[in-house]
Formats: C-alpha cells, structure tokens, sequence
DNA sequence: GCATGATGAGTTTTT
DNA sequence: CTCATCATGC
C-alpha cells in the first residue's frame, strides 16, 4: 500500500483515500485524474474494502478504459479481466447479451453504427412515404437519438406541433423496425439497459449489490440517460443511498452539442449529498504562463464549480502570438516555427497544430507536404467504417442475423450481382406485407428478381453451413472469398487498399479471438453446448435469474457476435500509424485528453473559433471558451497562437476580426510576434495593417480590402457602428454593393449578425 | 445498372 | 473551394 500512495500529492491522496461516500472530484487539466482513478481502484482492493469483482469503472472511450487496465495490472497483480471497466456502451452490451432474453433482445443482436442508423431511418421514410425534404433522415435521427439520450420513449413524448407528432411516429415506427430485424443503435444499448434494470427489481438489486463502488471517468461529459443510469446501477434512492466516484472537469465540458449536460455535475453534488469535493489543481504538465493563460481565460466563464490551476513548473517561455494576413502566411509561418522546432531537436510528434473545423487543416496539410514535413491528420475514417470492411461485416452479420435488413440491403447487390432498384422495391412489398425481414420475404418474390435474390440467400446460407466448425479467423477468410469482395476490388484500379484492408480483417479477427480470451480454434458460430448453457437460467434464492457475474463472454456470446459488436463498439484506429515520428494535427476536440511539448492553436478569428454559429446557443460562447481552454491546456513548454486577417472559407475571403479570447488572456503571459493589434484596430485607428510591413506582407491583399471597402456604399469594413437593438459592433465584411450592400457585423455579445445596408439604421461612432 | 454532371451544403465526435 | 448526394442519360 505504501508504494501505492506513494508519489501522490496531498489533493491526490484526499481522493483516493476517501472513506465510502459519494465523491465528486474536479480534476483539472494534467492533474493526474486517471492516476487518481486508477490508484483508487487499486486502493480499494488492495485495503480489502472490495473484491474486484465489486468494482465497476465507466469510461466514454475504449481508450480510456484501456489505458486503466494497463495501469491498474501494473499496480496490482491481479487478473484484471474479471473486473468491469469499459464504456457505458461495452458494458451495456455485456449486460444485454446476458440477459437478452429479459431485455427482449435476440441473443445475436445487432449493433447499428450511426451510418447504420442512418440508412435504417432512411428506408423508414421510404417505406412510410414521408416527404424527406420536410423531414430529412439526419434530423428524424438527431430527433430519436436526442429522446433516447433523454431517456425518452416515443410514448412519452408531448408533441408540441404537427411536425414533432410526425417525428415522434417515425421514432415508434423506428423502435419497431428495430425490434424487428434484432437491431439496436448506440442510445438503445444505454435506453434499454436503463429499462431492464429499472423494470427487473431481482436484477437490479442484484447489480447494486454487486458493485459497491462505481467510478466514473469524464463525469462531465454525461447526458441525462447516462446520469439516470449510473444513479440506478448505485442504488441511488434506495436502501443504500448510492456511492458514486466521480470524477471530472466542468471547464473541460466539449460536448453539449452531443448531450453532454455539465449540469450533472452539481445535480449530482445535490442529489448524491456529496460532501467531499475535492479539487485537483495542482498541474503537472504545462509550464507557468501557459497555466496562467489558461486560467485567466476560463474565468471569463460565469458557470463554473471554480478551479485554479497551478504549477511548480516555473513560468517558462511566454506565449508567442502571430498575427498573419492571409491563411496561407499562417500555414507558412508554422511550417517556418515547425523547422526550427524541429532543428533545436524537437520531436515531431511533440508538435501538435490544433484547429476548430477540419476544413482548416487544408492550408496547412498542403504547406507541410510542400515543406516535406511528415505530419499525421487525425479524424479520418476508422478502420470498420471503411466501405468496404463495412461490406465484408455486412456479410458476417447476415449470417450472424439475416434479419439485419440494413446489412440486407448494403450487400445484396455488392459486389453487382444485377439486383436493382426494382428487384428490391418488389422485395420491400412482400417484406411490408409479411411484416418480415427482407431476407425472410425473398421466397415470396417471383420471378427474375426471385431468382436473383434466391442466389443471395444460397450464398449467405452456404457459407454458413460450411464455415459452421470453423474458428472466427477462417470463417472471416472465406466470406472474403466467398463474397467475392476480394474478387471485385481485384478489378478495381484502386482496390490495391482496400484488398489490403480486407485482408487485414483476418489477422484482426485472430487479435480478436485470443485477446477475448477464445479458444484459438472455438467455433466462430455459437455451438450448441453453449445455446443450452445460456439457455439455463442462473436461479437466485427468489427463483428469478440473474447475472453469473464472471461468466466467460464465451457462454454469452459467439465469438462471431462477439466481434461484430466489437467492430461497431470499437471502430479502430483511424489510420494505419503511418509515420508515428510525423507532426500531429486534429481539432482542438480531438486533441482533448492528449498533449504535446508544442502547441500551435491556429485560426484564432471571430466566427471561426468561436465559431459564429456558437453565438447563437446558449452558452454557446462560454463553450467555445472551454474549448479554448482545452486546448491551450494540451501544451507543455510552448504555445503559439495564431490568426488571419483574411481567410478562403467556403471558395469566399473572409476577413475575420482577431479572436475576442486574445482580449481575455493576461497580456504578460504573451509575446506577440507581430506588432499588437490594438483592441479595437478596425475603429478608425490605428491597426497593425497600417504599420511597419508584417512579415511576407501582401499587397493585393491591401487592394482587395479597399475595393471591398468602396463597394459598401460609404461603410468601411473595420468601422465601429452601433445599432440600437444590438448595440456597439465592427463591421467585419461587406457583401454586394449599393441598394443589394449587406455588411457582417460583429456585435459582440450580440454575436454576428449580416444587416442590410439599405434597411438597418446604423449609427458611426 | 452505372457513369456523368448538376446541385447544394458546409462546427465540433464517441459509442 | 470541395465533397457528397441526386438526377439524368446511355
């Protein structure tokens, strides 16, 4: 035990060491929030408070919950598979699997990916004829997605016009296709776990007996479901009160646009009557001007739990600031700080270009290939959802669960096998009809299209029956055959990839299957030995079943359904790590978590980051900020910021204002690179424009602003104007010219607004 | 059933 | 500008 506390600082082993309470922990940016998790754990087991089997850890990533299985292994020498750490979707599915037969659910259950979903809901709006301008597929799935992370059925909901009732019927009639073709979306796997547990008192209890500590990561990225969930799984309410250990950072709150309700931290302060909320504040990573940087900046936020980062780092170097005019001057200047970086022997990898929206990467990625600087992109396309590993998984779960019509419908004429749009509208009738599968409706088409549909069928069923004995990882290698896949991409001129993608699915499912710990050569199908074993109830005193707790997944799950939620739980890396010694560039988003030696956050502009649609949600701008303060918060020794004055966005130059988050960040902290823009520079002053020429200044640049400027009839794009509902701004850009004149504003707090020059009443100041 | 051009939209992302 | 999606023609 003495090794185990050994290292920590007095707030760290606070935390650790609490007694049995519920807890919340504000755990700032690199103040050893994971190793506070982890040493928890392995405190708790270690002091005989817990078994492993009492413990259960919640993560959102499957990279988060890995990296606390390595640590806890390293810190205790016990096998940490019995233990349930994972994401609230893994575990959902571990849950469901078990007790599928109580949740409803097929034992070979499908997991629908959010491509998968989409598509579903798309031929749902076919077959129900809507009107798919009125109600476009995104929005009826961010509609159903949106109830479901409230914890909302579609008969719980109120609709408040015509409209929302339209939606709320295609969210019923969604749930029922679902149930149909044994398939659940992400929401589902949380939904329906949630509603197991509540419904099933023997279960429920069961659970809340068994985990007598529950521990969350990222507490502030929760939504209202997962906050329900966690407070059903702790007992909350009942006899036992409830224990939770949360742990997280509302200043690092990113993702409301996605559910995420910061509000659950203080709910759960109030609800769980926590009385220990401890603050990590002391930061490992950054050097002193950074860390202040960072804390001047997010205290401009008004809802905060309150936190101060600090450091013993010392101040280190200022935060260097680059005022460019144009994007591409910006791209030229990293790649010019990059070089020395790199020749005073940084790491590539320890540089990191962080932007707000993809489409800036761009620029950037162009100047570095110029500049023959290996750089890595982040947030491409994960492995399984490359078209055509999804091809070959549709394959799989046909044979899995033929009932998948959005596998059906993926493969059934992939590779081309002269089934059309007519064969499948004839199949979708008799599918509709029946109230059946597609699959299961293919006898009672006639015809051509029968025939050609009948083959499909053959080809599905026989490489069942033939791969029935085979282990996973040659079951994968003969649908690649048998499917033909292979055979087509041999044609393509570029299936080279995609037949080396294909391939690697072999060697993924070997992974796969010893690292699940499957026998090397179980059977890939669920044998029948197992059927029967997990159609044997576990009895508890009551006589109802419940869970046995450690039951291999084998007994659970076949290793061919096993992988299959494995492939759309688990999407893979996004990229072959091509390059790992490459400069690192990703969205500010993606970069959460992470951090470098180097940070350029770039694009620091009004519109861009804050991005101008933030200005309209609540809260949106305090989110920006948060963002802002993730990201400056990823650096260790050097931060550099930079922004345009005049940017290609959308094939249009925009000529954005300097970000207001330089206004919010402590002048000593930084060193400008380029003379200070004054605060308000557009107002008539002076501005750095006018100055001495900035580095690889540009003089047609010069010109097209003062054309733009005439163009506006009398306005001048950098004039401050007031209006009398939004109050002071600046004008920011000028579109059209006399009557048709419209000028983007920017009002500050009022945001951005784009006015007509003929028709608003716009004062000069 | 597939190649080609028109059209339109265009933050952030994990599971 | 650039990518994805849709309609049109062969």
């Amino acid at each position: 035990m003495q090794n185990l506390l050994h290292n920590l600082n007095d707030e760290q082993l606070a935390a650790v060491t609490l007694p049995s309470q519920s807890a919340l922990i504000l755990a700032g940016a690199g103040s050893g929030k994971t190793r506070v998790l982890t040493t928890r754990i392995a405190w708790l087991i270690q002091t005989g408070q817990v078994s492993p089997s009492g413990i259960l850890a919640v993560t959102f990533t499957n990279k988060a919950a890995k990296e606390m299985l390595t640590r806890l292994s390293a810190m205790l020498p016990i096998n940490t598979r019995g233990m349930w750490i994972g994401t609230f979707h893994g575990l959902c599915n571990r849950l469901l699997r078990t007790h599928h037969r109580d949740a409803a659910l097929p034992q070979t259950f499908q997991i629908l990916d959010t491509q998968d979903q989409l598509s579903a809901i798309k031929r749902l709006l076919k077959a129900n004829n809507v009107d798919d301008e009125k109600f476009p597929a995104k929005e009826v799935m961010y509609f159903i997605n949106g109830a479901k992370d409230q914890g909302l059925r579609a008969d719980k909901i109120d609709p408040y016009n015509a409209d929302e009732r339209k939606k709320v019927e295609l969210y019923q009639l969604y749930d029922d296709q679902c149930q149909r073709e044994g398939v659940v979306d992400f929401a589902e796997l949380l939904l329906r776990t949630y509603e197991l547990l509540s419904r099933n008192q023997p279960l429920r209890e069961h659970y809340q007996q068994r985990f007598q500590h529950i521990l969350v990561d990222e507490f502030q990225d929760t939504n209202d479901l997962q906050y329900k969930w966690l407070k059903l799984l702790s007992g909350h309410g009942g006899q036992q009160g409830g224990v939770l250990f949360a742990v997280g950072d509302d200043d690092q709150s990113i993702y409301a646009f996605r559910g995420a309700n910061v509000g659950n931290m203080s709910a759960f302060e109030r609800e769980f009557n926590v009385r220990n909320l401890i603050k990590l504040e002391q930061n490992y990573r950054s050097h002193g001007h950074i860390l202040d940087a960072a804390n001047v900046l997010i205290a401009n936020n008004s809802k905060r739990l309150g936190k101060n980062l600090r450091t013993d780092a010392g101040h280190g170097e200022q935060v260097r600031v680059y005022e460019a005019n144009s994007d591409l001057s910006e791209a030229a200047w990293i790649i010019e700080e990059t070089k020395n970086l790199i020749h005073d022997g940084a790491s590539r990898s320890e540089i990191a270009v962080l932007y707000r929206s993809n489409a800036q990467s761009r620029v950037i990625e162009h100047a570095l290939f110029s500049a023959g600087i290996p750089y890595h992109v982040y947030g491409g396309l994960r492995y399984f959802q490359r078209a055509e590993v999804k091809h070959a998984i549709a394959y799989l779960q046909l044979m899995d669960n033929p009932h998948n019509d959005s596998a059906f419908m993926r493969v059934v004429n992939f590779p081309a096998r002269g089934i059309g749009v007519r064969s499948i509208e004839t199949l979708q009738a008799a599918a509709d009809q029946y109230g059946i599968s597609l699959y299961a409706a293919v006898p009672y088409v006639t015809g051509k299209a029968g025939t050609s549909l009948a083959g499909f069928v053959k080809l599905v069923e026989g490489a069942r029956f033939e791969t029935q004995q085979m282990a996973l990882p040659e079951l994968v290698r003969v649908v690649l055959e048998q499917s033909t896949l292979l055979a087509h991409y041999a044609t393509e001129k570029e299936g080279a990839d995609r037949i080396e993608n294909l391939e690697q699915m072999v060697s993924a499912a070997t992974q796969f299957v010893s690292e699940e710990g499957y026998g090397q050569g179980a059977p890939a199908h669920l044998g029948p030995q197992a059927q029967a074993a997990s159609g044997d109830a576990i009895l508890n005193a009551d006589g109802v079943e419940i869970l046995d707790a450690d039951a291999p997944l084998s007994t659970v799950m076949s290793p061919l359904s096993a992988f299959l939620s494995h492939a759309s739980l688990e999407a893979g890396d996004n990229q072959a790590t091509a390059g790992q010694e490459a400069v690192q560039m990703m969205t500010v988003h993606s970069a959460k978590g992470l951090e470098f030696n180097n940070v350029f956050i770039t694009g620091l502009e009004e519109g861009l980051f804050p991005h101008e649609s933030s200005s309209r949600e609540h809260d949106g701008v305090e989110e920006e900020r948060r963002l802002m303060y993730v990201a400056i918060t990823r650096a260790r020794q050097r931060l550099y910021l930079s922004f345009a004055q005049t940017r290609m966005l959308h094939g249009q130059t925009r000529y954005n204002m300097k970000s207001r988050f330089f206004d919010e960040l402590p002048e000593d902290a930084l060193k400008w690179l380029t003379p200070k823009v004054q605060p308000n520079w557009f107002g008539g002053r002076k501005s750095a424009w006018d100055e001495a020429p900035l580095v690889g200044s540009d003089n047609a640049i010069a010109q097209k602003f003062a054309s733009k400027a005439i163009a506006g009839s009398g306005w001048r794009i950098g004039e401050s104007v007031a209006h009398a509902k939004f109050g002071e701004g600046v004008i920011v850009n000028i579109e059209g010219s006399g009557n048709n004149a419209r000028a983007q504003i920017n009002f500050g707090a009022a945001g951005m607004k784009v006015l007509d020059l003929s028709v608003a009443k716009l004062d000069r100041l």
